[in-house]
DNA sequence: ACATTATATATCATAACGCGATATATGTCA
DNA sequence: TGACATATATCGCGTTATGATATATAATGT
């Protein structure tokens, strides 16, 4: 069934706007889901090293004074094409389990109707 | 975060209709969401033994002749509730991750780098 | 006659992954 | 002094998804 937890499209998705570094996509994420998604660190250094390794995104250290240094990830094309389709699939998936949450089945079994749209709103 | 890869709230889900048993319950998950959710027993059968065992669900079993027996499960007064709250927490998730998902973020909250944005503030 | 598929429930091993704790290092503020 | 923010990183624990396997009968296919 694969319910994906799909973390790794978050870090994507949080990189869609530009480059950021670490600590900032937790905030970002954070942010942009007004506090209902919080990942912890330790999912996503783990994360961050696999899609380097992968070429999805690239890294570079960045020198601060007063502060300690940091790593800015930037999307790569490929990372741009897997952001997209992650973004198709997560919308096939959240149609998919509204389906099953929805109350109305009449042609569960009958015949192949037009595509439902019950689409995944957001504010 | 929590990404919660709930299938509890499916197979709730696949009960709010009327009583079903186990092997229907597959099906009727792969036909509502049009074969996008598949399933598969392994994960099943746990699932509804623990729903019974906490009292969202009751069971029963069913003598066919010709086939093996079934056993039927039921929404239980509290697994109403439970639906109506995994439904609403689901709603809340899903918005959540299209929102970090979508490309206009107003007030994001600033993590600096590079050069500096302008931070849109609106009362 | 034999094999596959459908109905139907159930368990198990493995791998993957979320989660929280922990470590390291520096600067600021009370 | 102690707490908090910035910033990266690893580790163990427990939960869970996945696929394989087992059992049993009937219908269908070759």
């Amino acid at each position: 069934m694969r319910y994906k937890t799909d973390l790794e499209a978050m870090v994507l998705a949080a990189l869609g706007d530009g480059p950021a570094h670490g600590y900032g996509i937790v905030r970002t994420i954070r942010a942009r889901s007004e506090g209902v998604l919080k990942m912890g660190e330790g999912q996503l250094y783990p994360i961050l090293h696999r899609l380097e390794e992968e070429g999805l995104v690239g890294g570079d250290w960045e020198m601060q004074d007063g502060k300690p240094p940091r790593k800015v990830y930037t999307l790569t094309e490929a990372g741009h094409g897997a952001l997209e389709s992650r973004q198709r699939e997560w919308g096939a998936f959240a149609n998919a389990v509204a389906r099953v949450f929805s109350k109305k089945h009449e042609a569960e079994a009958a015949y192949d109707h037009g595509a439902p749209s019950l689409e995944v709103r957001h504010a």
